[in-house]
RNA sequence: GCCCCCAUCGUCUAGCGGUCUAGGACGUCGCCCUCUCACGGCGAAAACAGGGGUUCGAGUCCCCUUGGGGGCGCCA
């Protein structure tokens, strides 16, 4: 039978940074073994689903590169095909009606609290025969009490829980509609699916859905539940960590191809390799390299890959990335038409870059003029003689033949060894006034691809408005 | 409180009884390269949570303790 694998996201927010990994193995596993990987989207809680929500999503598994195959089945439109089920159960035997109040449970549960117990339903409706017309009710799962419902995780192995521990869930709710774990089941069998990979917060509820699968008589799929992802100070992800959401990450300019490396490695691995593409990722990816242990996020390695990525992009998709983040910073079509190629700026700039972010700014000095200048890099090279290294960089820079990175690299080199100076003296004063910072590419290509006349013009500019 | 899961450098991890004087990567700290920043190269510090077993032999198997995490909804 071939594989096919869902990732079923609750669209009450954003697509979280956990649940984007979720989505990654899900899709990984499903690659790997040539099956389908499937969407669910499980709207079924109606006051918090909102379309905005399932927009993000969708939205951000396709930035990641994870398409889905098939339409996304929507939970809340399969309601009748989860009350026939339960129908179905109840008519076997398999569930009864319970009409306890909300009130009666809390109170039940809080006893229990009291006493040290595990709080949970009694069965007290269990073998109730009557059938009060006028009360509202609930269907409950008729759940084994005695002996135990085994797990065999892909990821943690066999997981047993007393069945004594499980008490009877709720099926259908006073309202008439189904929950959860009725649902789960009956898309997940409907669907086909072969494998349910999901967060290991799922753990607790698979015994019951395996009781809910072979009351029914149906296939019980495999499950791998996957380690959690914490912050980087061990405690759950939240907004206090910074970015939780996949977008915000889009936002701040990572490439995605960095992020699903990250995310990969995230509890996964293949001997001691760091680094993958997610076509490598596609071929190598199986549960068992995936470790028992939660992960803590480290932002730290994320930037280092995301540096890794960038390198290694490719020039032109990089120079068509970059351009909303270039508009942002005011270098806008317009101002991208007055300078260099961007792309020609590519290999000079990623090498430097770890973001979008980072590359526009590095990009906006060959298109804009500083509009101030770095103090502190002013005080350190633009003093002494560097005015006069300039005043002669200039004079004969002007004259120079050919305007390339060649002529230029010589030239400043034959100008500080005739002052007896090092390079630094003059290619730093240069590129402050070039730039507005002590940092750029190497001082011959900056010069090179601003060309020559905005180059001395910039130089002129800023040797009036500092030397003082 | 009860149930379940987990436990190797600060972090992600390799390790699937002997080849471990525990390997790699990020980060950190030196040094080199160098016109700046990066990249790159070289090197260093840094871990098997603790205690019992099993075994000729435990990072690797079992138990306990401790610590972390998850769950205990008419949420998903």
């Amino acid at each position: 039978m071939s594989v096919r694998t869902r990732f079923a996201p609750s669209p009450t927010g954003m697509l979280h940074i956990g649940g984007a990994r979720t989505a990654l193995f899900s899709y990984l596993f499903a690659r790997r073994h040539g099956g389908k990987f499937l969407l669910r989207i499980e709207d079924t809680d109606r006051e918090r689903s909102t379309p905005e929500a399932i927009r993000v999503i969708l939205e951000g598994l396709a930035w990641l590169g994870l398409s889905w195959d098939e339409e996304p089945v929507y939970q809340s439109r399969r309601a009748a095909r989860h009350l026939e089920i339960a129908e179905r159960l109840l008519a076997e035997g398999k569930a009864y009606r319970c009409y306890c109040t909300k009130e009666e449970l809390e109170a039940m549960r809080e006893e229990q609290r009291r006493r040290g117990e595990k709080p949970r339903y009694n069965g007290r409706c269990r073998h109730r025969e009557d059938h009060p017309e006028d009360r509202p009710f609930v269907i409950r799962f008729k759940a084994p009490l005695a002996g135990e419902t085994v797990v065999n995780d892909l990821v943690l192995g066999r997981v047993s829980f007393a069945n004594a521990e499980l008490d009877d869930l709720i099926l259908v709710r006073s309202d008439g509609t189904p929950t959860y774990n009725l649902a789960v089941v009956v898309d997940d069998h409907d669907m086909g699916i072969t494998h349910v990979i999901r967060g290991a917060d799922h753990l607790s509820n698979t015994p019951r859905q395996i009781q809910i699968y072979e009351a029914l008589g149906w296939q019980v799929p495999a499950f791998a539940h996957i380690p959690l992802i914490l912050g980087p100070d061990g405690a759950k992800m939240s907004k206090r960590h910074g970015a939780t959401a996949i977008t915000e990450y889009r936002e701040q300019g990572y490439l995605p191809e960095a992020i699903v490396n990250f995310l990969a490695r995230l509890g996964w691995s293949h001997g001691d390799q760091e680094t993958f593409t997610m076509e490598e990722l596609e071929q190598l990816f199986d549960l068992g390299s995936v470790g028992k242990a939660n992960a803590r996020f480290d932002p730290k390695k994320l930037d280092w890959l995301a540096g890794w990525h960038m390198r290694r992009a490719d020039d032109a998709r990089l120079a068509e990335l970059v351009k909303p983040f270039l508009a942002r910073i005011g270098v806008d079509e317009a101002a991208l038409a007055r300078g260099p190629e961007l792309v020609a700026l590519m290999p000079l700039l990623k090498e430097r870059a770890k973001t979008l972010v980072e590359l526009a700014e590095l990009a906006k000095p060959f298109y804009r003029a500083p509009e101030d200048y770095d103090e502190k890099a002013v005080k350190k090279h633009l003093r002494g003689a560097a005015w006069e290294l300039l005043a002669r960089f200039v004079q004969e820079a002007e004259a120079l033949k050919d305007w390339n990175a060649e002529a230029l690299h010589a030239l400043i080199r034959r100008i500080c060894e005739e002052a007896g100076a090092g390079m630094g003296k003059l290619a730093q004063p240069i590129r402050i006034l070039l730039t507005g910072r002590a940092v750029s590419p190497p001082i011959d290509a900056t010069l090179a691809l601003i060309g020559r006349e905005e180059s001395l013009r910039r130089l002129r500019a800023g040797m009036r408005r500092l030397q003082s």
